[in-house]
DNA sequence: CGAGTGCTTGATGGCAATCAAACACCGTGG
DNA sequence: CCACGGTGTTTGATTGCCATCAAGCACTCG
């Protein structure tokens, strides 16, 4: 559906930004390829990450509501993005009502996700939290499993510091320690980690998510 | 809409809990009167409360997407609340399509001020967040205003702990600097202040939102 | 009038910030 | 070919915000 509303492609190189806070608010983009943080930023100049963007997601959603767009979007690797203009929106809001409601399912699952960082940011050190986001694009990416595990994760400790909330220099104690402590490996952008362990040690709760609800799709094989 | 398709009317007096995180989710709850927390629960045994809800709010939206409900939702004062069936997002979806698009809206704009509170935990210190905190207050319940304004925060210290993120001791001592400062004043649980200067002081950018946007309100008088 | 709740203040300690300085790696240009 | 700047990583020393522990006070309520 969004393929036919969507604008032209475009490749951007990392570093990019797709869209800065306090742009005018166009519409929103489709990430086809790579990986893009959206981040605010503050007065002081430091930066938080509200999350990882990976392929297939919507960027910019949460901007819709505003005159000028919250969030930086840039992109952590080379990517791919597609524009979607608002008008999209009307065009679905009229035609497609089931989709609609589906994409207030995911804001809900957004809601979710940004309240578990909320919590973990506000009251646990930070070697859990890193775990925990670890644990996270590990889900994201390959979806639950057991045994060890390795990823591939093309964040500078910098970009890290900026997810967690805290500093560079911060995260590479925190790396260390986890290493010495034997629940990861790490081999340059590639880690290795038991995710039973690991979440246990990041004290996160792990989360099911209800991809049919019955009020959407009343009776399977009747949509 | 909602008033059709909502159950009974509760009482509940403070502290009472609405719905405990773990428990199976049967829908939300629209708030009537009183304040309303909704909060996570840490392994470790602490709290971080995700949102104050004032009156007309939906509560424990986010949870639809999950079988088990997340947030914890207790009042914070006396309330009154009416549950809402997960069926009547079908009939909304089904009947009312351009609800159930300003529904993803609003879910939007939670994601806008979840995201302003992860930063401002992640970023800067307590004391502007304390601030921060009475201004977003103020501007839910009276909207924007010039000149000092006065507001009653049925709150105790503890309650702001677990909103900020701190301990209810550093709470304490966050609001004798602010009083000290001369930013704030307090009686009771009556501030008072000039919300230009908090905001100078807090660091938070001021947030317009956008209520009618065109792709949804095709034309004003058409609809 | 004792128990509970909420507020206040002091002393001490820990997690993480800040400041500083190397080191490795890489692409560029003289 | 090597010098060079830029980016990213690593480690040490010091500082500061906030947690923790402890204790006292005010107020309300059964």
């Amino acid at each position: 559906m969004f393929e036919q509303l969507r604008g032209p492609v475009q490749d951007l190189p990392r570093h990019a930004r797709i869209r800065r806070s306090g742009d005018r608010v166009q519409g929103v983009f489709v990430l086809l390829r790579g990986w893009v943080f959206s981040s605010v930023e503050l007065p002081n100049g430091q930066r938080q990450i509200l999350k990882v963007h990976l392929p297939g997601d919507i960027l910019g959603a949460p901007s819709i509501v505003l005159p000028r767009a919250m969030e930086t979007l840039s992109a952590a690797t080379l990517v791919t993005v597609a524009p979607v203009p608002l008008s999209a929106f009307g065009v679905l809001q009229a035609e497609a009502p089931r989709l609609m409601a589906s994409l207030f399912l995911s804001s809900q699952q957004e809601r979710v996700m940004l309240s578990d960082r909320l919590a973990a940011v506000g009251r646990t050190p930070a070697a859990q939290r890193f775990a925990a986001l670890l644990l996270q694009l590990h889900d994201r990416l390959a979806g639950p499993a057991t045994g060890t595990v390795s990823l591939h994760v093309p964040l500078t400790q910098e970009d890290f510091a900026d997810l967690l909330g805290i500093t560079s220099v911060h995260v590479n104690r925190i790396l260390r320690q986890l290493l010495s402590a034997g629940l990861i490996l790490r081999r340059q952008y590639d880690y290795t980690f038991d995710p039973e362990r690991l979440r246990e040690f990041s004290g996160m709760p792990r989360r099911e998510w209800i991809r049919n609800p019955a009020w959407l799709y009343p009776a399977p094989g009747q949509a």
